[in-house]
DNA sequence: GCACTAACCTATTCAGTCG
DNA sequence: CGACTGAATAGGTTAGTGC
């Protein structure tokens, strides 16, 4: 998949009988290809390539993406094109193939991003209603001068803790408390009703639901 | 170390094909 | 005729070789 990371052989200068090759690769025959057998009548014409040329090219590259410079040359010959265009198809033919694969390392995280974005949901969902539960079981704290006031989450907390400090520790846990006790970590709960990432136990113990008891 | 060379890559151009 | 595909080019990078 990287090309960076294989060795690039040395290729020796071609061969005196290759010499044609070697001056279509050094663009003696600039711009747009030609045959050099070619004259200007039928020069600068992109001409796609014959099935079979495709077929073999492409058994060619299943087998083994990069060219050598042997099997190059035999393709060269055995399809009747220049090795140029060998090297080109090649080439071509790599970034096709990359593209292919970004294409479907794009669609894998997309679907990873979706299966997460729902868990996601559902996980927020769930502190909504446990948030909710946590507002039904005790929605209120006594004011020190008499009435109440709305409390905030970490109050909540903060206010269970110290009501069950104060209370008999060997009763059992309501319903809530063992959801939070399993969770083994205990949420901030912000002012408008969502909550912010679980802080373990030990991180920050002002917060923290049993550690206390 | 540096110039040279040949391979590679990405980005782009452009001709051929297709709906 | 415009969109798409693929052959070819341009320009940059990397690595081996020779001096």
């Amino acid at each position: 998949m990287d090309w960076h990371q294989s060795a690039k052989p040395f290729i020796p200068l071609p061969q005196p009988s290759l010499s044609l090759f070697h001056n279509y690769n050094n663009n003696t025959y600039p711009e747009k290809w030609t045959v050099p057998e070619m004259d200007n009548g039928n020069k600068d014409k992109k001409k796609r390539l014959t099935r079979n040329q495709v077929e073999l090219l492409e058994m060619n590259f299943q087998e083994k993406m990069k060219l050598d410079p042997e099997r190059k040359m035999q393709l060269s010959m055995e399809l009747s094109l220049q090795p140029r265009q060998i090297a080109v198809w090649f080439q071509n033919r790599r970034a096709r193939w990359k593209n292919k694969q970004l294409e479907h390392s794009y669609n894998v995280l997309k679907h990873q991003y979706d299966e997460i974005s729902k868990e996601n949901e559902k996980l927020q969902e769930e502190v909504i209603k446990l948030n909710a539960m946590l507002s039904k079981e005790q929605p209120f704290k006594t004011h020190p001068f008499g009435g109440y006031t709305e409390m905030r989450g970490e109050e909540i907390v903060e206010s269970m803790s110290k009501t069950l400090r104060g209370s008999n520790k060997t009763r059992k846990k309501s319903n809530i408390e063992n959801v939070v006790d399993q969770s083994l970590c205990s949420f901030i709960v912000e002012d408008n009703n969502t909550v912010s990432l679980p802080h373990c136990h030990g991180l920050l113990p002002h917060i923290s639901y049993y550690e206390q008891i």
